[in-house]
Parts: C-alpha cells; structure tokens; sequence
DNA sequence: CTGAAAGCGCTAACAG
DNA sequence: CTGTTAGCGCTTTCAG
C-alpha cells in the first residue's frame, strides 16, 4: 500500500506536522529533522497525495492546471495553434511540478458553472485559450478569484497576445509591394483581437496611402465548418473584385483553396490569398500560405509564466505579455506589378 | 462558499449518508428522500469533489482519466495522429462525466513510480498512447491493477490497434502495381506493432512474387530530430538502388522530402516515397503522400470504450479491437511502369 | 429505509 | 523547534 506521512512520521519518531512543514517549507525545522523526514520519504517511496493536500486545505494546491479550449469540438485539440502553445504551457509547468488537464464546455450543462467545475477538481489556475466570451457563465468564472491567464482576452487581467496589429499590417505592406490594392480583409468580429487585427489592416492601408473602403471588409467566422465558404463568397460578391483575401487563419484559407479552384480560380494564378497563424500545414503545403506567423512556443511559455507567477506568489511581475510576430512569405500570393 | 452534501442534508432533514447514498445509487433510499434531495441539490449548485470522494474511497473514483504519450516532448501532443486520437477519446469519456490529464514522463525521475504518480492524483484509468516499453517503471505500471487501455502494444490485455498488417501488404500492392520493386521497407523496431507492420511487408512481396532481400530492410527510429537523415541515408546505401522508400510514418517521410532534394532527387521524379498514419498534413502537402491511414476517431472511440468498461465494471466485452486502414493514393510515388 | 461514527491523507492554528 | 487537536468533504461499516 501507498506510504502516507503518518508511515513517515512513525519512521521518525515525529508527528506528521513535523512531516507536513518539511514538505510545505513552513515553520522551523531543525535541519537534521528535516534530513531524516526526507531520507525517509525516498526510501518509503512516499508520494504526496494531491485530493488530500486540496481537501485538507483550501490555500495549498493540488498542482493540476485546468486548460480550458472551447473551439469547435472536432477541432480542439487538433488545431496545430493550440496544440503546440498547449505543449509548450504542459512543458514549463511541468517544471514546476504542475500537471495539465483540459476544461471540458459546460455550454450544454446548465445547472453547474466553471468555477464549481474548477472546485470540484480542486483546480490550481486556469490557462484559458479559447472561450466563448458572451455567456454568463464566462463573465462568472471571470469575476471568480480563481488564478488565471488568458490568450488574447485583452480585457483579463492577465494575458498573453501576440503583436497581431503590427503583423496585419506588415502583412498589408507585403501584399502592396507585389502590386496588391483591392484587398479584401475577412473580419472574425468586430471585438477583441479580431478588432486589434482589423487595426492593424486599416494602419496598413493608410501607411500604403490606400483609401478605406468598407466594403473592403467581409464579415464571416474563424475556421470552421463552412467558413472559408461563407468568407469568400462575400468577397467574391463584394464589389471591389479583390485581388487578394486575407483569412482570419491558415485553416480557413487553406480550405479555401480548394473551393476558389471549384469556382474556376486558379490560386494564386487569378486570385490572391492569405492566411493568419502559421501553423506548420501552411507553410508545407503547396502553395504554402502566406501568413502572420504566431510565435506557439513563446506564447506558451509567457502563459505558463503568469500563470505559475500568481500560484507562486510571486509580487510586481508584468501582467501582460506581447509576443512579436512574421510575416511568413509564402506562395499563395502571386507578384502582380 | 461551494456547497457540501452537508449542506444538501440538513435542507432535507436526513443525514450526510443519504445524500451520499443517492449520489452513488448505493443502498436503499426512498424515491421521495431522493427526489427531494436531488432537487436540493440543483437548487443549492452542488457539484461532487472529486478529491474528497476519491480520498474517502479507494474504489469510487475520482473521474480522472490519464493519458501517457511519451513521445518526443517537443512533438508530443502536436502530433496529429495523437492529439486526434486523444481527442476522440476526450469526446467520448467526457459523455461519462470523465475529464482527461496528461501523465507526465518519469524518465528523468528515479524516486517514484508510475502507479504512484497515477495513485497520488487518484487518476481512475490510464491510456497509454505512447510510452518506452524498455523500463523497468514500464514493467512496474503494466503489473497494477489500475484499469488501462493500450494503443498498439499488443502484450497488454486491453489494447486497440490498427490493422497495419494489411496496410503495409496493400501499400506494397500498390507500389508493385505502379511498377516499383526495389522497395526500401524502414523498419522502427524487431518488435510489437513493428514486427507486424514488418510481416505485412514480406506478406506484400510474397504475393507479388517479389524475392525478399534483406538488403531492402532498413533499421531506423520513428519520426524524430534527424530521423529522416538516418532512414535516407541507409535507404540510398542498402545497394538496392531503391525506386521507393517505405517510411515508419509520415513525419519521417514528409522531412525526407527537402533532405532527398538536397542530395540531388527529385520527389517523386526520382524516387519515391510513402509514409504511414495519414496525418491530415500529409495528404494537404505537396506532393501528397502516400501512406497508410489510421482511423483516428474510430481509434479514440474503442480506447475510450475499452476503459469505460473496465470503470464501469462490464462483464464480457471484446478486450483487443483492430480498427480497419486504407490506403491513401497519393502524389509521392512515381507510375514508372 | 435511515443515521451515527470513524476515517481517507493531509494541513493549520495553537500550545508548549 | 515540535506536537495536539480539529477538520477539509465524502464514504462506509454497522446499528437500528
């Protein structure tokens, strides 16, 4: 049977309160106590308990994170974005002990809220990557003083994003360059970063001395079922007969290929396309997309920092971190001058 | 402050017993006493702890499910194969009210053990995905009793596999067929899912009445920092002179691609390439690959079956499921008839 | 059909 | 510096 610190405390002539402060670094010790407590717990093969450690106290931890990725179902996981910035969060915290379980949606799940959820696994802190932000129940685990991050939540107290204003408008430059100026830019939603992005596109038309025009602009959703479909025939029907459109993510530009050439387009030969993330697919494929290019290891990695830095404790620490990006020059961009 | 079945109890008038016996369908409970309980429940937003109920009792559980894939960790979840597996399986449990976690790598841990690390964060079920069968911690978390599904290690008593064996027969069917007989096979391993793979190579050539060489066997690793170097390198030394080189998995093959062109071949023009797992890269690249494709889904489902139903106690249930592959035809291998 | 009491492994005042 | 005691939320005999 697993040993407890009662097994060790017994070993050692001590109480298991002795034992406890050795693992919790509380209280004084003498250091020769404590030497004892922990050449025992090796030879025992003890292992702390983490239910017992969250139930006994409310304070200490169970060194389980929750993540929490409410894109589309199928998707999830799969998406190379959140793959990698996931393994990267998995790899730091697992540095520091802590161990990595998903969220699941609660959206069909009326009568329990995320913060019950949260206690009822006796979750330490929450990395909050995707998440639809117009429920209550959101605004409730928000409100909640659970420790959390969030990527791309620009209105969280913590969060990480990436420089996507600055990398949509560099896109914009790019796109000039090779002789682009009916553009049209596929707009997610009219918040948030989608609106720091869009931002970003009207600041490079304005540096690229390209007059606004808003029907330059297409409503439509991230990937999806069906959006690259939804996307591109608003643009195609936009009126400004677009040599170029700018996706809101590699997936839905990916796909998006595939339906121009069912349309007769050839791409990039008769129109133009681009992508946003860059994700490995994109920039395999042929033709590779051209896309803004999110840094996943280094987005993790900050997200895992003020994440860990509020479990620690850890005082005057930055609460939000920006992750610079590229812009990925790829083929699907054909030079028109 | 979170709601207890203490609370639950004395709105109803009965004790913390009851309560609890409802909740586990234990003993008997009058249908009033539970009706009237459950609707207290709702009503004051109860939600079970996990940590308390997995410490009161080492049978019932703490709804946690472990998955261990011990892979590269940089590749690790950003796997296709993987994380579209897992998130299959996370679909599935989760309809059972089971969330998912990742089990960490012990491999630079001496102190303790697998069914430690499962004991001390009362994971209820493990799947194991990916894991070095070489090692002792191996050996020790195969012997538990902790209920434990595998994917493609064929010595345990539960397990889930692709049918590889055809695959590989009908790959070779389908080389032959474009008029390729000096066929590299890169072969991972003398044994488990390799082996098999292995026979459905020499079952291929035999129906083809391709004489086996030895020469055209290669020993190289699965998909990982240089692999493709090693398996191209041997491929184009074995003194074959190959047409085609049968890569352990789509990774290896895809990486293989720029390395091959870098020696001077073109791909497919020069020699050809297949690759295994059908990841959705490698059939959305240019040039496709050819390859054999797991049914990921279908793969997560049966995992995810195989646990359930230890957890839940069923009696008699299949505890081997071979999940059928097919043949994906894609652009890497050159028709030289 | 229901409840009292003990205990899972651990922590946290509070004494000493 | 160390120990006593109570208790976290829940389950489980064992009586009734």
């Amino acid at each position: 049977m697993a040993c407890t610190i009662y097994d060790i405390a017994k070993k050692c002539n001590c109480s298991t309160t002795t034992v406890s402060k050795v693992f919790n670094n509380t209280g004084k010790i003498s250091s020769e106590k404590r030497e004892e407590i922990l050449k025992a717990a090796k030879e025992l093969g003890y292992v702390r308990m983490h239910s017992a450690i969250s139930l006994a106290s409310s304070s200490r931890s169970s060194h389980l994170i929750g993540v929490v990725l409410h894109i589309n179902d199928e998707k999830s996981i799969t998406h190379e974005l959140f793959s990698e910035i996931i393994n990267s969060i998995r790899i730091e915290v697992e540095k520091d002990g802590y161990d990595i379980c998903f969220l699941r949606n609660l959206k069909d799940v009326d009568h329990i809220t995320y913060s019950q959820l949260v206690n009822s696994r006796g979750i330490d802190g929450l990395v909050i990557l995707s998440m639809n932000t117009k429920t209550k129940k959101f605004n409730e685990l928000m409100n909640t003083d659970i420790p959390k991050v969030s990527f791309d939540l620009l209105n969280s107290k913590y969060y990480v994003t990436s420089d996507s204003k600055e990398g949509v408008s560099k896109m914009v430059d790019y796109l000039v360059k090779l002789g682009h100026r009916r553009i049209c830019y596929v707009c997610p939603d009219s918040a948030g970063i989608a609106k720091i992005r869009f931002d970003g596109f009207v600041e490079g038309l304005r540096r690229n001395n390209i007059p606004f025009d808003s029907r330059m602009v297409i409503s439509a959703p991230y990937y999806s079922s069906g959006s690259s479909k939804i996307a591109t025939d608003k643009a195609l029907a936009s009126g400004i007969n677009p040599t170029v459109i700018m996706y809101p993510d590699d997936y839905t530009a990916i796909s998006a290929i595939p339906y121009l050439r069912s349309l007769g387009y050839k791409v990039p030969g008769d129109i133009s396309i681009t992508g946003f993330d860059g994700v490995e697919l994109s920039q395999v494929m042929r033709p590779s997309i051209v896309t803004v290019k999110q840094n996943t290891k280094s987005i993790g990695e900050a997200l895992a920092k003020l994440l860990l830095n509020q479990l620690n404790k850890v005082e005057d620490f930055e609460k939000e971190i920006t992750v610079p990006v590229e812009v990925f020059e790829g083929e699907s961009v054909k030079d028109i001058n």
